[in-house]
DNA sequence: GTGGGGTCCGTACCTAGGTACGGAATCAAG
DNA sequence: CTTGATTCCGTACCTAGGTACGGACCCCAC
């Protein structure tokens, strides 16, 4: 019959540091063990590592400590039930999958980017950096038009987009790649458009379901310029 | 032309608070500007506006302030190519997916643990609780079984898993709800399954592509325990 | 009995991204 | 010229989950 373990040997057996036993305990989530009587050091019983273990692996699910110690408190009222435990799982996975989208939205928003980006030349050429900086005129759209929260409902699940980038005579100016890219980016299917007059192209991601190649170029062409390379 | 905004208004301009304003400030996010001569506020120019925007815009796309300065200041540099932005936003995006990807497996985990639980009762037939509570002879293998990188490649993508409940008679002990447990649990195609003697049910989560119930009943009734209500 | 390592305890520090407080000065309106 | 709203500036505080330090003890083996 074991008293107990030093704080460094319960520590490894529940594979935490020392330290974070000594946190633990001044959040309440384990006791403090009272020194043996002439004792120095304290001895922590089996049940500490448990709880130790039990703080990890629900961890592992996601639950922070402050929801942890709801969990240890329920584990140890005697009128507690399984309903209990569940209804605060199914609050977790609730909260995970809030997150998930959240970080498909924001996924999905530099996807398109990046897709677009022409992946080289000057930064005024850069559709990202485009897309952070703040236009004039266009003021205060920003929550609507950033990552979260797409608009498109088409944009939802993962429809396969597809990236074309088409080569383009007779842009004379910055302006008229402003205007193409205004152009393209109003075509039904299209979900993000950059035209560069430097580099004489145009990037388009479109979904192939709603468009297609044709009809982009029709686009691009009908104010005058041609398209002189699909790519 | 206007010499500048108070810093209240260009907090709101730029949809912060001025506590935000003076906090980049002191990360050297955007500049000081000094007094005007003999004035006794500063004011801000517009550029301070839209760097503010800039930055939440970036924020929205899930870079923290530190990276966010190294765009700003990619952004001012002359030499700066456009792979250097694309290059940031790709590894932006691999971080963001490799966040959704463990939010999943901890979903995914989260979920089993829900489906398998008989939702009332008392805590020692609760299966989450259960698999939160470290159990003798079974130490240190935490790691591997809990939430993350699930190990059943076929629990990847979200393969439609079914739920099914089973009214049992003959079991006289918790003894043979584990070993009901232990059988179906390894049953191919069976992703998570709780076996509790006081409801006398077992509750089994499966893909439906891999088995049916009627193997789970079959398993279960091979002993000679009987399966007398499906659900 | 003397090392050397472990423990005890309080306290400070860390990241990230802000928020809040408080006294003094300044500004704008009436 | 007064009043009320801002601004200025430094500093402290907040959440979450720990990590680190330092001086004093204590325990075990040689």
């Amino acid at each position: 019959m074991t008293a107990g373990l030093t704080i460094g040997k319960a520590a490894r057996a529940g594979g935490v540091g020392v330290e974070t036993i000594r946190f633990y305990e001044r959040q309440r989530l384990v006791a403090q063990p009272p020194k043996p009587m002439g004792a120095g050091v304290r001895l922590y019983p089996a049940d500490t590592v448990e709880r130790i273990r039990f703080i990890k692996e629900a961890q592992e699910l996601g639950f922070s400590l402050r929801e942890i110690h709801e969990l240890l408190a329920l584990r140890a009222d005697p009128v507690a039930d399984c309903s209990d435990v569940r209804e605060r799982a199914t609050a977790k996975l609730d909260d995970v999958r809030r997150k998930i989208q959240r970080l498909q939205d924001i996924g999905a928003a530099l996807e398109r980017l990046i897709a677009v980006c022409p992946g080289s030349g000057g930064l005024q050429a850069c559709s990202i950096m485009d897309a952070l900086t703040p236009h004039p005129g266009q003021a205060s759209r920003r929550r609507r038009d950033g990552a979260s929260s797409q608009s498109n409902p088409s944009d939802e699940g993962n429809a396969p987009m597809k990236n074309a980038t088409f080569k383009i005579e007779g842009l004379r100016c910055d302006g008229c790649a402003d205007t193409v890219k205004g152009l393209v980016g109003k075509e039904p299917g299209v979900k993000a458009a950059s035209v560069s007059f430097a580099d004489g192209e145009a990037r388009v991601l479109y979904d192939p379901q709603a468009t297609d190649e044709e009809r982009l170029v029709a686009t691009i062409q009908k104010p005058g310029f041609r398209v002189i390379e699909r790519r």
